[in-house]
Parts: C-alpha cells; sequence; structure tokens
DNA sequence: TGCGATTTAATCGTGTGCGATTTATATTCT
DNA sequence: AGAATATAAATCGCACACGATTAAATCGCA
C-alpha cells in the first residue's frame, strides 16, 4: 500500500516534527545566549543586530536598514529612537529628500565596535560545533527564509 | 601566512554572516507564511504552536508546555488565558497540587485541529524544497539550539 | 503647471518574549 | 507540628514584530 507521511496529513504530529519549531526555539536560545554578553554594552539583540548592519554600512536610510533586517518602520523607528537616546546613533533627513531618515553612527557607535568584537568568538565557543557545518547549516536556513518570502506575494 | 577567518575576530563582519541572523530572519519569515493561513482559524503563531502541543498531548500543566515549547510562565499564562478567551481550552488547578495548572483542549480545541490539518502542506508547498533537504536543516538547527542551551547555565 | 499617485517614515494597537519579583502551595527537616 | 526551603504560576515592565493607518514629501503625467 503507499505510504503517506503524517507531515502530508497534518495529524499526529509533534512539535519536534516541525522545522518551523526548530527556528523558533533556536532563535530564542540565540537571544538567550546573545543576552549577557549584549547586557555588558547595553544593547538588546535586535539593536546588536542593527549595529553590525550599520558597522558593515553607515549612514542607511531607514528603508535600506529594513531591507538589510528585513524588518519595517514601524519595527526600526522605535528601536532608532531607543539608539538615538543612547548615543550611538543620529537620525537625520535626507536634504535632498526630506521622506528619507539617514542613520548615521556617532563616534560612540563606531567605538562601540570594539567593545563588540569578542561577541562572535564568544557565541561560536558557545555553538561548539565546526565551521563548516555551522556554515551548511545557515546556508540552508537562508534557503528556507528566501523561498518563503518569494512565495509570499 | 596564517589565515585568520574574520568570524574569529567579530570585524568586518555582515548581517549574512551570521548563523544568528539567518535564524532570525528566517523565524520572521516562518510568522509571516503562517499568518495568513493561522488568520483563517484566528490563531496567532505562537497559539498555533501551543494548540500542536496539546493536541499532541492533552491535560499538560503550564510547566510541562513551557518545556515543550521552551517558554515560560511569563509567557505562557497571558497567551493561554487568550486561548481560554477564544474557547480552546480550559485552565484548572490540578486538585492534588494546587500548584498547578492543568491546561485541557476545549470539544472547539479537538475540532479546530481538522480545520488546522491543511496548514503543514500549505507550508511544506511554500517551502519548495524536497522533505530530505528539510529534515537535514532541521536537525541542523534542533543541534545548534541544544548546544546553546546546554552551554548556558 | 497642477494634481493624483507613489514613496518614506511615523503612529497606533495587539500579542508575544523575558528578566525580575510576588503569591500561593507543597515539601523537608529537625 | 512548625519554620525554612522549594516549586508552580502569575504579575509587572520593557522591547520587539507587525498589520493597518496616517502624514509628509516627491514624482509623473496630462
Amino acid at each position: 500500500m503507499a505510504e503517506r507521511p503524517e507531515v502530508m496529513t497534518g495529524d499526529g504530529l509533534a512539535l519536534g516534527d516541525f522545522l518551523c519549531f526548530s527556528i523558533y526555539s533556536a532563535g530564542h536560545a540565540f537571544n538567550q545566549a546573545y543576552r549577557p554578553l549584549l547586557d555588558e554594552i547595553g544593547l538588546t539583540y535586535p539593536q546588536y543586530l542593527l549595529m553590525v548592519a550599520l558597522w558593515s554600512k553607515d549612514e542607511q536610510t531607514v528603508k535600506a536598514l529594513g531591507q538589510a533586517l528585513y524588518l519595517e518602520s514601524n519595527t526600526l523607528t522605535p528601536m532608532l529612537k531607543r539608539l538615538e537616546g543612547l548615543g550611538y546613533i543620529v537620525r537625520a533627513r535626507d536634504p535632498e529628500d526630506e521622506r528619507q531618515l539617514r542613520v548615521c553612527l556617532t563616534d560612540q557607535g563606531r567605538a562601540l565596535r570594539a567593545r563588540a568584537a569578542a561577541i562572535p568568538a564568544c557565541i561560536l565557543d558557545a555553538l561548539g560545533l565546526p565551521l563548516d557545518d555551522l556554515k551548511k547549516i545557515q546556508d540552508g536556513i537562508s534557503a528556507v527564509r528566501d523561498h518563503l518570502l518569494a512565495h509570499k506575494p
């Protein structure tokens, strides 16, 4: 008789069978792994990712940051205001096009990069897996994300 | 001269180099892929995962659900109250140990399972990747999560 | 030129996550 | 039995995510 994997029926599935749940729970685990490291420099995990984006390329618009982070202004605007309050960035309208907001690092924001430099190695240590394996996993997850986003509209 | 991959220096890294960012953004992509499907049955994505846990095993305590979902009462209590308000579960103290709360499906909650049965296949379709590949990716991510959580205490 | 369509951020409301604390109940140990 | 301890949920405050809407600036095109 024909095999019909349960994944096709939607029945009898446990959480452990869901790829989405692996990603959901791994996301929380990363958040918790980063927290003690980021506490020392006063950033949250999403704020850290935003700073990574700015360290990589300064003076981006909200739109560009949104494309980099897969977020929109409704999430970014409050985050950026907090980072500005912390003194790590400044927000200024583009004189060429007043609709756009240019987000720039302050000296303090650039200096923070050095204080955060040890973090990736700490996480890599916590992961305790060979770089090759991590790269493969990352490529797989990125492919999953891209497929989902491509399928959406 | 010796190679020193940038991932060890913490400098010059873009978001695309971070495994954590792949997972962060893939998590959002899953949320967005599930949303239109879950809108039809009036659940959020975390609520759906909680229902999957209960469909898999009814009458769990908050503690047990927390272990299944990697969440704690501060997150679960409000979620459970909302699901109770929707009529999908009931919350009742265990007479044997009044500290514990037993979460049980209602008839409506059990019936919801059938209405959600088509969802996994929809997601699988959106993923557009072979099951074998998905399984490998999932195993990798679960390993990453478990390593991070094991390294924590 | 002018006016509707488009683009960019901001705003608002709801629902998570989660550290820290509190409350209520049960267990342990003299 | 009774005080100290431990455990389970709940509460509180803050920071995301995100759909929906709004406000302001720019663009496009008759």
